[in-house]
DNA sequence: TTTATAAATGTAAACGGTTACATTATAATA
DNA sequence: TATTATAATGTAACCGTTTACATTTATAAA
């Protein structure tokens, strides 16, 4: 490993001067710091991120937790932040939780180990809000919170706007005629499909539809509960003419439910995700859901944390941001005109 | 930040002492042992990761260098790296390549920086070996290369056997009793999808099908892109009377651009792909498809890494494993009986 | 109790950078 | 040319650990 040294060696000056040009502070005579820079060319010199992060205390490096499951969900996102990220110079260490017990004792490791300079957060589920956010506050590294319902002073929260969103789908549901429409819940404890459940809920209130507890079956965000789920629901009596899944991959599940129990659809039943996947433009008939732009989520995350990190932590403001979400009408929910 | 001397000063003793507490080695008197433990949990304290680095030479992180494209993918395989290595008390330190250039630009900062302490690459079209390779092998790292085509000593690489199962489904294909099987390429500079056309032509020929170029289209892996190629390959004459797309995605638009067309899948046009996605049991008919398993390819990646941590890299061997993998027959290929 | 030996602890020099301050070289002025 | 003012460079302390070596303390043997 070559090191500052080893160059001052070569360049015949001291460390100071060659960290000077590393830096390209100070004023250092244009003839040393192009022959400096020759020679840490030459030697393919990079410095230490240890020695620098033990320096500066900052080590460019932004942590981010998320979840076990849904891995189609979060790696778009990854990639909107790490996109973003990467253009201005910082890296991204991941660490995938299991439990949130253990998870905070990973956050507890990174920050007070020094290891990053600022934290995003996907933790659908968290809900132990001293464990998590005490250390971050006393550490007083920039946070950023997606999908995450948990009181964050100073912190940046992403939330999606999944109840206005719900509810509209509901509306339309009504609007094409629906009265008895099924719900599949999602996790259990996920922010999301609490909120989607919500706005399902105050959307069948809103416009007087049916309540009763047996239009609603709990999934756990996979294809085969939304399949297993429709099949329940349609043992029911009376049958739901819709069902509005939690997400796309239990709709994807109940149109096949649907498909086996040789009900058109959307004639027999009506059928709405949310997520719009990649694959929910080709189901048969196409998909109706509620768009998610998780890259743009990924990327407003980043900046949100590039922003705070050059910020006296006393600046920093509580920030809360809920972004629209876009519902694009398919096939599936029976609707005549097609949007997108 | 609590540091090992404010520990070693409300114990009373030498920070030597703290730290060998810290690494459990050494004798350390039992008593005191016990008191300046009590006093580290009492503080919170965690060491400092940049000084452990900066003196150890080590900072438990892996790095991950992943394509821009196909966030699925790569989700799952990113999964289960993490599981493993986060067990190990490891790390996961990632970038998102745009083009090889910058890629190599960054896997020389991680390793001339001590960042890492080894490295797994997923380029499936890297082709620059002395680019990339060298400052590994000069640094002295271990590396894993997963679907990456280059040769690299002391190396682990881990392939899929694409070219045998995309043999074996043209062979499937062929005794179903098609002759005329088209292909929808995938990326032009992937190395999975180069493999499987591999397969594919070999099968054909192998088997004595028709060997037409206008049997052949390029598509980029996505829906869209599949949906597409099928419309173009269904206009020329003669017709192919089953589709081979080089994935899952790309089947998925291929069955929905059978749909558009009014062709019956498999009746009129059998459709294969390659991944077993999650979605694609869900699709209409059942797809046929080949498994190929993502989250142990992370399992066998880290582990691979971990094992060669330890060892001196004069003794780290050149490593080459390929995945068998499993072919998933549904209804898309107009079977009758069906696996898994 | 003294002495030899082993165990426990402390001291200080690394690790590879940055930077306040001291020193030296250069340019400007008289 | 001598004197300042200023620009360029060097010196050494520091960031928070580990660890070889030195020193102290405890234990065992005489």
């Amino acid at each position: 490993m070559t090191t500052i040294s080893d160059v001052a060696k070569k360049a015949k000056v001291s460390t100071a001067t060659v960290s000077r040009v590393l830096n390209n502070s100070d004023k250092v005579r244009p003839a040393t710091r192009d022959r400096v820079g020759e020679i840490i060319k030459e030697l393919n010199f990079v410095p230490n991120v240890n020695a620098l992060g033990l320096q500066r205390k900052k080590t460019k490096t932004i942590g981010l937790i998320f979840p076990d499951a849904s891995a189609y969900y979060f790696a778009e996102i990854i990639q909107g932040i790490n996109r973003h990220l990467s253009q201005n110079d910082h890296q991204i260490l991941i660490s995938s939780a299991h439990d949130e017990e253990e998870e905070i004792k990973t956050i507890n490791g990174f920050v007070k180990g020094g290891r990053i300079d600022g934290l995003i957060m996907m933790m659908p589920s968290a809900s132990d809000y001293k464990g998590l956010m005490i250390p971050l506050i006393n550490n007083k590294i920039p946070v950023v919170l997606i999908a995450c319902e948990i009181d964050a002073p100073r912190a940046t929260t992403l939330l999606l706007d999944n109840y206005n969103s719900a509810k509209e789908m509901v509306h339309h549901l009504s609007d094409l005629g629906h009265k008895r429409i099924a719900f599949i819940h999602g996790g259990k404890h996920n922010y999301d499909a609490k909120e989607r459940y919500r706005g399902y809920v105050d959307g069948r209130k809103e416009f007087q539809l049916e309540e009763r507890e047996e239009l609603e079956v709990v999934g756990n965000f996979t294809e085969a509960s939304g399949y297993q789920s429709t099949i329940t629901l349609m043992q029911r009596n009376p049958r739901p003419t819709a069902i509005f899944a939690a997400n796309d991959a239990m709709a994807i599940g109940a149109i096949e439910a649907a498909r086996v129990l040789k009900l058109s659809v959307p004639l027999d039943l009506a059928i709405v995700g949310f997520d719009d996947i990649s694959s929910a433009a080709y189901t048969d008939p196409g998909l109706t859901t509620v768009h998610v732009p998780l890259r743009r989520l990924g990327h407003l995350a980043a900046e949100s944390i590039l922003k705070n990190l050059n910020m006296d932590p006393s600046e920093r403001t509580t920030e809360k941001i809920i972004i629209p979400l876009q519902q694009v009408i398919r096939k599936s929910c029976g609707s005549k005109q097609e949007s997108v």
